[in-house]
Formats: C-alpha cells, structure tokens, sequence
RNA sequence: UCCUGAGUAGCUCAGCCGGUUAGAGCAUCUGACUGUUAAUCAGAGGGUCGCUGGUUCGAGCCCAGCCUCAGGAGCCA
C-alpha cells in the first residue's frame, strides 16, 4: 500500500507543486469537477479538481457522496477563493462505491436526532468529526494532566461484588441459563454456583478502589467505564459512560477543591489551543442553533467565549447553607417562579436552583460544600457541627453537575457508626475499612463525568451525541 | 418512571371542519452548463400517513391501547 499524505498535512504545507497521494472519502462532489475530500484527520476537506473532459464518464459517476477514493496529483495553489491549495488530479481510484440511492449521508443539514440513528456513520459528518476529536484530545488531556503531577493511573475492576456503594440501580453480572438459574432449597437464585461464586455486577464507581490504591501509592486515578441500569431519559444521563475519578492521600477538602478546578482549567485550556479549528467549527455550529430560538432564551456569548471565560475566572466556591440563604431570598423564590420553593435547611437543590445559582446570580462555575450529611454518601467526613459532611460538587452552566467529590471519613468508629446508621453492610467492604484500621489518613478525591465536560466543550445540548456509541434506555444498537 | 410535544417520500416539514388521485423544499436519477464552494437551470421517479383495534357511508385527520423519538423533571456524573 503506498503512502499517502493526510488531508491535514496537506492544507498545511508551505510546498506547492508536488505530487502528493491523498485518500479519503467524498463529502461533495461539485459540477463533475470538484471534489471535496475528508480523510478525519481534520475537519476542512480538500479540493480535488478533476479534468473531467478526459476522464473516463464511468469514473465519473463512482465519485459519489460517501465513496472512498485514492487520488494521485500535484498539490497546487487553488483558483478558487474558498481554499489556499487543491489537488489536480492525476489519477482516480474508487476503492470503495457509494450508493448514493442508498447512502443516508446526504449532501445537506441532517438533524442530529436523525444521525444518532445511524451512529455507525455519523463520524462522517463535520460535527461528529470534530465533537470526537476533541473527545480524543481531552482523554489525552486527561492522562498528561495527572502524569504531570506524578499521578498512578488505576484500573479498577468493572466486575464488582459490592452493591453497598448507594451510587444506583446495578447490571448484574452472570452466566446462568436466565430460563433456568439454580435456586437454593427456598427458591432463592442460588448465587453460590454462578460464576464468580457470589453476585456480581458492573461498577457503578471505582471510588473505593481507588481509595486502597491511594492509601499506598498518594495520588491515583481512574479512568474507564461505570454502568448505571438507572432508567433515566434525559439529555446529561447515560447507562454507560467514562468517569474520572482521581483520589489522593494526605488531601484536605481545600486541597481536593483546587485540584479539581486546575483539572477543569488545564482540560478547557488544553483542548482551546490543541483543537482550535475543531473547537472554532463547534463554536459557529452553537451559534447557528442558537439562533433558531427565540429571543428571549438566545445566549448571546459564543462557546469559545464560555470556555475562556471559565479560564480566567475563579471559581465561585460557598457553603450549602450560604446557597441555601441565598436562593431563599432570590426573586424566583419570592415571587414563586420555582418549582420547588427554597424553604428550609436540608433538602437536596433541585435542576432549577443549581442553574440559578450558576447562571444567573453567580454567572460562573459554582463549588458548592458541605452538605447536609443526609443528601450525601456514607463516606464523606462528617463536620463537628454533627450535620454536614465534607462535599463539594461542582456545577457548570448548561450541564449542572459535573463533578461530585468529598474529603473522606478516615475515622473507623465515625465511619462504621455513619454506615450502620444508613444500613450499609460493614461485613461485606471489610476490605474498604482495613484502610481505616491499618494507617488511616485524611484523604479525599472526586469523580468528573468525562462525557459531560465533553458536553461542555463542544456544546453539544445531548449526551448521547459525544459518546460514539450511546447506552441508554431502550437503546444498545451498534 | 412522571409531565409535555411529536411520528406523513431518503431528510426536514405542510396537510383546513372527517370527503375524490396525499403536497413542498432539499436529496436522488436523467439532460443542459462547466472554476464550483449548500453551484445553477429543465425534467423524472419516489408514500403500508409509527403499530393494533374501534367509531363512521367514508379516517393521514376522531377515540382507545401499545411502540418509538424529542424536551423538561426525578436519580446522578
């Protein structure tokens, strides 16, 4: 197979009339003469002109949208005004035809719902080229930002035996005739003879884990699948998706926040200046959408100015309680435009209250800390006020939460007394407690739903359109 | 799971008060044109009106149930 030069490379190259070999596949193919090519390796395409007065009229009608195509031919300066460079052809080879009766990529908009049908092509559009490019980019992101810091990266299982971790309804795991599974003498599934010898299901967290890792090595993380069999039909929510989940010995709530703001900061940061074209295509196509609504609903600031602005800016860090006084004194509560009226001290904030506070009161990212100890898992330490743990969640404009995390309880008599009290087997996370007998140590970590801060870069309103192949109810196609 | 809305050509949609042969734009195909950038111009083909049942002389339209999709809510990341 010969080399061949990528679409990227080419539309940057200071040499002009070279003989260069481009492939990839049509997107438009103009007048009999003008073809436009993209290879993925960037979200522009190249202008392949064709001498279509001696070319073969049967090549001619293979070049069709969708087909994949080898071209050999000197890369010259364009004519034309849309492109600083074209291909002049030389030769021509379909290596694969399109049937363009047959093809559901048309040459014009497709909705996005449309295209979440044919995700298994969806990739060849300019939106989902450019929304996975940049998923990719801040995976890499990710893993240099830990590295940097001389972070472990942990794999924690997928397979789990423990149910206790109160993070959501579970898949189970088995390999039993579901017709016909044994049953012990009281009718019961009998657990004991499956294949792990116990009931087992996919990790709905890989915190606990990474807390055994970080009680040894300092700074872990994770990054991989979790799987919620939760039946939830919303535009942040998926069965199956990649979270993040970094825990780090001898860190203080303080510690845990700053760190957690750098990550969001170095993600945004790194993807602006690594992805800009991408990110610049993204920020046009928000732009256009936005100005399909009415006017009242319209955000006036594009994506790119979001994402800087997020950069330059502190986050905005207060207590619950303090959210709580000021949501109850804000004018959607007064004059009842809530949902839900901000009455008392102690009930978890609704959608609507986070995205007051976010977007209009504060206008910046939110850190929200030290819930009530009731709304939050069994883990987080417990404060001397003997009412509110060590939480903190960070809320983002347009998508909410995008981050939950807490200083853990490294206390073994407050940690069991807080798992009897809300009826969490300590016999079966013996495991998770030896951390606590042998050397305990103030710790803390957080987890960041990598999907979601995909959501907010690219500004795309649905989940299921920045993960390539999105689970979720009712749905596991491809 | 709950609330609201939707399902009509490949895609995006229109379809009046229940009435004859269900329309448009784009896409596709054929022809013309040939430095185009969502090319342009002319013509053609393309429909199980989500599914099942009901009301009616007659249903795309009314009723019931179901399925799917979208937005919002809950759960959360």
């Amino acid at each position: 197979m010969s080399q061949r030069t990528k679409i990227k490379a080419l539309l940057e190259s200071e040499q002009t009339n070279i003989e260069v070999t481009v492939k990839g596949w049509v997107r438009t193919f103009r007048n009999n003469q003008f073809i436009a090519l993209n290879d993925g390796s960037t979200n522009s395409n190249i202008q392949i002109v064709v001498d279509f007065e001696n070319t073969d009229p049967n090549l001619l009608k293979r070049i069709t949208t969708g087909a994949a195509l080898s071209v050999v031919g000197e890369l010259v300066a364009s004519l034309g005004k849309g492109q600083k460079v074209e291909v002049k052809a030389k030769q021509i080879e379909v290596l694969g035809d399109s049937d363009p009766e047959k093809y559901p990529l048309q040459p014009k908009k497709h909705s996005l719902e449309f295209l979440r049908e044919i995700a298994h092509l969806r990739f060849r559009t300019n939106t989902f080229g450019a929304v996975f490019r940049v998923r990719n980019s801040l995976s890499y992101a990710v893993h240099t930002f830990f590295h940097e810091r001389g972070f472990v990266y942990l794999h924690t299982p997928i397979i789990t035996a423990s149910d206790a971790e109160g993070a959501g309804e579970t898949f189970h795991v088995t390999n039993f005739d579901l017709a016909y599974p044994p049953r012990t003498e009281n009718g019961d599934v009998d657990f004991k003879q499956d294949f792990f010898g116990r009931a087992t299901n996919l990790t709905v967290s890989g915190q606990l884990e990474g807390e055994l890792g970080a009680m040894a090595l300092s700074d872990i993380y994770t990054f991989g699948p979790t799987f919620r069999a939760e039946n939830s039909n919303t535009t942040r929510h998926l069965a199956e998706f990649w979270m993040i989940e970094p825990e780090m010995a001898f860190y203080d709530l303080e510690d845990n926040m700053n760190l957690a703001e750098e990550f969001l900061k170095y993600l945004i940061g790194y993807v602006l200046k690594n992805n800009a074209e991408d990110i610049e295509f993204l920020s046009q196509r928000l732009a256009e959408e936005e100005k399909q609504k009415p006017q009242n609903e319209r955000s006036e600031t594009t994506l790119i100015e979001k994402l800087q602005f997020c950069l330059d800016n502190d986050f905005q860090r207060l207590t619950y309680t303090e959210a709580i006084d000021i949501l109850k004194e804000s004018t959607p509560n007064k004059k009842k435009k809530f949902t839900y009226l901000v009455e008392g001290w102690g009930t978890d904030l609704q959608s609507e209250h986070e995205r007051y506070l976010v977007e209009k009161h504060f206008k910046k990212p939110v850190i929200l800390t030290d819930y009530p100890k009731e709304i939050k898992a069994f883990y987080m330490r417990q404060n001397d006020d003997g009412k509110t743990v060590r939480a903190m969640d960070i809320l983002f404009p347009g998508i909410g939460e995008i981050v939950g995390g807490s200083q853990r309880e490294e206390r073994l008599e407050k940690l069991e007394q807080r798992m009897t009290e809300m009826g969490i087997p300590t016999e079966e996370l013996w495991w998770y407690l030896d951390t606590r007998r042998f050397g305990s140590c103030p710790h803390a970590g957080f987890g960041l739903g990598f999907e979601r801060m995909v959501q907010f870069v690219t500004g795309m309103g649905n989940i299921r359109d920045v993960i390539p192949f999105p689970r979720f109810p009712k749905n596991a196609e491809f």
